[in-house]
RNA sequence: GGGGGAGUGCCCGAGUGGCCAAAGGGAGCAGACUGUAAAUCUGCCGGCGAAGCCUACGGAGGUUCAAAUCCUUCCUCCCCCA
């Protein structure tokens, strides 16, 4: 049993950044392995953002870990602290949600969660189940449990508090609403990202106080976004979500800065270690093309959440249009008769990217061809009054950058 | 309750009467280059069929030939004192 608790605890430590703690989790373990008793391993989830992203799956994969080791995963929606808005590494308070767009939300979260997580091993619960009932006296009661200077603690509550900036009461209510959740489940484990660390704590403190065993923490690394510089986020545009098309991910992942590539091998993939310190020294001394490690890991991702076959196509269909600057193997159509006003037969080149929707306004779509970005049928358009009629184009392809492109027919 | 400060373009942030569609940075977009939708460099980056015009610096009024900049008032936020 020993070395099954050790092996247990190799597989819950890799990758993490902290655990707290260890031997309390030991302890757990060996619970569990005695009375043959699963841990309730605990993740909330704002239902916030629709769609869910590589960022999330970080600790996605670590939960599928926890499952796959024979515990079991609870997915609490925060459908009702959703409404409160998380605070956790914003520098404002964010805007309520409304209980349509939450439901919608959770809804998403729930179909896309399951790309990753064990359905068998899995419950969903909605937390307004046991914060909805919760009147204002348990309220009281709760908050008497905690002080200021507690929640001041936190790094995000306190910058803020230093700079001026505001900070709602509501947000203080907010992790220990979430740490409520905790106790209302009897938590064995919570993950959470680093930012995270704070409410995961305070869930400890809550459940010693209803005398509950306090759960073990694990938190896990914040993937960079796209831009290799902000934590992946919906909000910020810079993500990857799992649900995109395969080549949209090859796409995504191609165009991350070379510098986070090895934050990227070391959280989305399954290479072990070793490997990827190998790519790194190889990269870091010029005997390894970083775009080539990058489409290894494109394609891993795309597999990952795909096929093989998949990942294959889409790295096919990357170098035919970025590298061989030839045209996508799938262009999407429009016709002409739905662009072209037939009464003159002609259409102005600035509206007619407007009405491909390659251009939002006129101005874009003047700035586009100024700027040497459309071309039609391979040509570059030098013209930004250029008319064209129906002739022209007919069976013509429409191209704007590198990698936008639009049929007419 | 008293005193002080702040609200600027997608974000951050400069600007305190005309030279301001508003510095700078980030994001984004386009071009060049390439090893990739990386990095780097260059350009663009409110809208309008664009000469010019319209809208814009928290909201509403006002002063002025002229306002992001001055005045009045309202809203929002912050700080200090109590």
């Amino acid at each position: 049993m020993e070395a099954e608790i050790k092996g247990q605890l190799e597989v819950i430590k890799s990758r993490a950044v902290e655990l707290i703690s260890e031997e309390e989790l030991a302890k757990k373990l060996a619970g569990s392995l005695r009375y043959n008793r699963p841990l309730k391993i605990k993740l909330g989830v704002d239902p916030t953002a629709p769609d869910i992203h590589l960022g999330h799956c970080v600790v996605l994969e670590k939960l599928r870990e926890f499952q796959d080791l024979g515990h079991v995963a609870i997915l609490i929606i925060g459908d009702y602290t959703a409404r409160i808005g998380d605070p956790s590494g914003r520098s404002e308070a964010r805007p309520l949600l409304k209980p349509e767009e939450i439901e919608r939300n959770a809804r998403t979260y729930v179909e896309q969660v399951f790309k990753i997580l064990d359905e068998d091993k899995t419950r969903i619960l909605f937390n307004s189940q046991w914060l909805e009932p919760l009147k204002l006296e348990d309220i009281i009661l709760l908050s008497s449990k905690f002080t200021l200077a507690r929640l001041l603690e936190r790094d995000d509550f306190q910058k803020r508090f230093r700079s001026g900036l505001p900070i709602s009461l509501l947000e203080f209510l907010y992790p220990i609403m979430q740490a409520y959740d905790s106790v209302a489940i009897g938590a064995d484990v919570e993950l959470g990202g680093t930012e995270q660390k704070f409410n995961l704590l305070v869930g400890r403190d809550l459940q010693r106080e209803y005398g509950q065993e306090p759960q073990i923490i694990l938190t896990m690394p914040l993937l960079v976004g796209t831009d290799g510089v902000n934590k992946m986020s919906k909000s910020l545009g810079n993500y990857i979500g799992v649900s995109e098309e395969p080549q949209e991910i090859f796409g995504k992942v191609m165009s991350i800065p070379d510098s986070v590539i090895i934050d990227y091998l070391e959280l989305t993939t399954d290479l072990d270690p070793q490997e990827i310190l190998r790519l790194k020294k190889g990269m870091d001394e010029g005997s390894l093309n970083p775009g080539d490690v990058k489409r290894m890991l494109s394609r891993k991702i795309v597999q990952r959440f795909y096929s093989e076959e998949k990942a294959r196509e889409a790295e096919r269909e990357f170098n035919q249009i970025f590298r061989d600057h030839e045209l996508p193997s799938h262009i999407p159509e429009l016709f002409l008769s739905s662009v072209i006003d037939l009464s003159d037969g002609k259409i102005w080149i600035v509206q007619l990217l407007r009405k491909a929707g390659l251009a939002n306004t006129n101005s874009e779509a003047r700035r586009l061809v100024e700027q040497g970005g459309v071309k039609i049928n391979g040509e570059t358009v030098a013209d930004v009054e250029l008319e064209l009629n129906q002739d022209q184009l007919k069976r013509s392809i429409l191209q704007v950058g590198k990698r936008r492109f639009v049929r007419l027919i």
